[in-house]
DNA sequence: CCTTGGCCTGACAACGATGTCACGATTTGA
DNA sequence: TCAAATCGTGACATCGTTGTCAGGCCAAGG
């Protein structure tokens, strides 16, 4: 800047003000400074900037999700980065693969860079860590899983809702012989689509003993294998509630192998690329990422702009979509 | 900090070098700093810091990809940000969907946040734009599509390679009347897959004319409707290689909806989610975005350690995965 | 012709940290 | 016992930028 200031013969000041377009700058002298700038590729610093200037804000914003390589937290991170660039602001998205350390970590490298705001997915049993950073006006907005241990604004889906709908969706089918797979059961999402299922199972007048609860997932692998043991039981499950991703993937593979994919009703949580090309069609509980992802980000932005209304759990429907494999009746076996 | 030196009772100086590490201060002091620090939850402003120090590093990486929202670019993203992370570097991930006025406003705001380095996915004519920042010393290697218009570091799939693999394969079933699918010309790995999959008909002494290229897809939409408009001819393809991810979907569909997925052969360039689960399995020339990201990565940090080795391009080999669809011979229709 | 009031412009301090250097206290060696 | 060397510490300038403010210039008005 000083070398524009220089080769412009004007002061740095005035060099300033035609950068950010301020008034008060006649044209001429405009017009040297900006040659000069081009002439000496000139990209101001913006956190030199920020430090003084007096709104103290970097035009940053940290995202926290499981992993950038993973469709849910990928179409999560686009919605948040669309509604950031057009206000300029730039997004830090760090994977902390749901380990609690690692995402405390994360957060703090994010509160070293002065964020502006937070979108944060959790996998700590308390977010309280968090009490300073908000008392010092951070905003914090929690998405797919909600806070606790502080009261912040969260934006989940309808977990138990959608759970419960899939399960009703199989018993509907005659289906008394429910398993459900599941993911770690300190995820609060996991722990809210098991209560979707059991309380869909208690409305039905089912006993809880029928279905079969398998937890702990966390891989294809460790789905298929769970699914797999279960088949092979002298008893088997007639319909499968698989509560993620991965689970469902795995649960797939499990009934292909053991040639039971025509017979048993499938019904995953959250959506899966091709799984209308699949024979069947997987039945899945769609999420709405973009949405998430989208609400969570005018959030932060609103509480920016000075909104401080009560904190909000705002919650985003989920949506059916029958494909074949959750329809399949009892009595295919 | 100024509020940690006070209510430690020591100067400003001796904070900086307790948070820092740096030798020199008695245990009983650095304790009192500590515990002020903590007090108050006093986080260090890395800008700040950066501002003053010799090296004048942000700990920031820039990554331009097509979009975070994209398997691929997720991949390549995770890979960087591995790399990454366990240098305290903090990656700014930008989505352009190759739009070459994007890729120019991202890059300047990349720049204007002083990042370490660049890694970047291009869709504009020339790179060499980016000449200024070269001279300034950044180090900027592309990934997935070369640069032109200047000398940089690139680390890149082998594209015609596989591309002309993935044509011997079908042609090895007999196959004659080929279609290629593709994506937009002026995308770089567009036309070295186009480039491979001439080659290879070449190589077999088979005439260009008989083989039939789409170019200009960019949607699963377009594929489809592309490929529906070839089955309909009076003298449709019997084998399809399509060049990308989304078209390689986009054919499937059409394949589907005209009961040709059986006796039609087809393989894709870039592997596909549940491709082993469709029946047939999908054959694929897959690329391996985690070593392009991690590779490029690494390159990135050498030369910010120093290496001033010449420019290179660094291929990364692909992997013909045979599921069963790029094995169906000739004759099956 | 001299004020007065705008309009441009630049000097200067400040943002939050670190590199440099000098100072006083303590330890070491003669 | 005293000089020299060592050690811990803080004052100060500085990084690149912007907020504040004062000053110079010119046109309008008395």
């Amino acid at each position: 800047m000083r070398q524009v200031a220089k080769l412009a013969g004007v002061g740095l000041k005035t060099v300033s003000r035609v950068i950010n377009g301020e008034p008060g700058v006649t044209p001429a002298t405009a017009r040297r400074v900006t040659d000069a700038a081009r002439a000496l590729d000139y990209q101001p610093d913006v956190h030199a900037g920020n430090l003084r200037r007096s709104d103290r804000r970097t035009g940053t914003l940290g995202l926290l999700i499981s992993s950038v390589d993973n469709p849910f937290a990928g179409a999560v991170h686009r919605a948040v980065e669309d509604a950031a660039a057009p206000r300029g602001v730039a997004v830090f998205a760090s994977s902390f693969d749901d380990d609690p350390n690692r995402e405390r970590e994360a957060v703090i490298a994010f509160l070293r860079r002065r964020v502006d705001g937070l979108i944060l997915t959790t996998s700590t049993a308390s977010q309280a860590y968090l009490e300073p950073e908000v008392r010092r006006g951070t905003p914090i907005v929690f998405v797919d899983r909600e806070p606790s241990g502080i009261d912040l604004d969260a934006v989940v889906s309808d977990n138990a809702e959608g759970a419960a709908r899939a399960t009703a969706h199989l018993l509907a089918r005659g289906h008394r012989r429910l398993a459900y797979l599941g993911d770690r059961r300190e995820i609060q999402t996991a722990r809210e689509r098991r209560r979707g299922f059991l309380e869909a199972l208690g409305r039905a007048g089912i006993p809880t003993g029928e279905a079969t609860v398998v937890e702990e997932l966390h891989s294809e692998r460790g789905a298929r294998d769970a699914l797999l043991r279960l088949l092979d039981s002298p008893d088997p499950p007639t319909a499968v509630f698989s509560a993620q991703n991965l689970i469902t993937v795995g649960a797939i593979r499990a009934l292909r192998e053991r040639g039971r994919a025509l017979d048993t009703a499938l019904v995953g949580f959250d959506d899966v690329d091709l799984a209308d090309l699949l024979e069947p069609g997987i039945t899945v509980v769609a999420q709405h990422p973009e949405d998430i992802g989208r609400i969570a980000a005018e959030r932060v932005f609103a509480r920016l702009d000075g909104d401080d209304s009560p904190t909000r759990r705002i919650v985003v429907g989920t949506t059916l979509i029958e494909r074949g494999s959750g329809e399949i009746p009892l009595g295919s076996q």
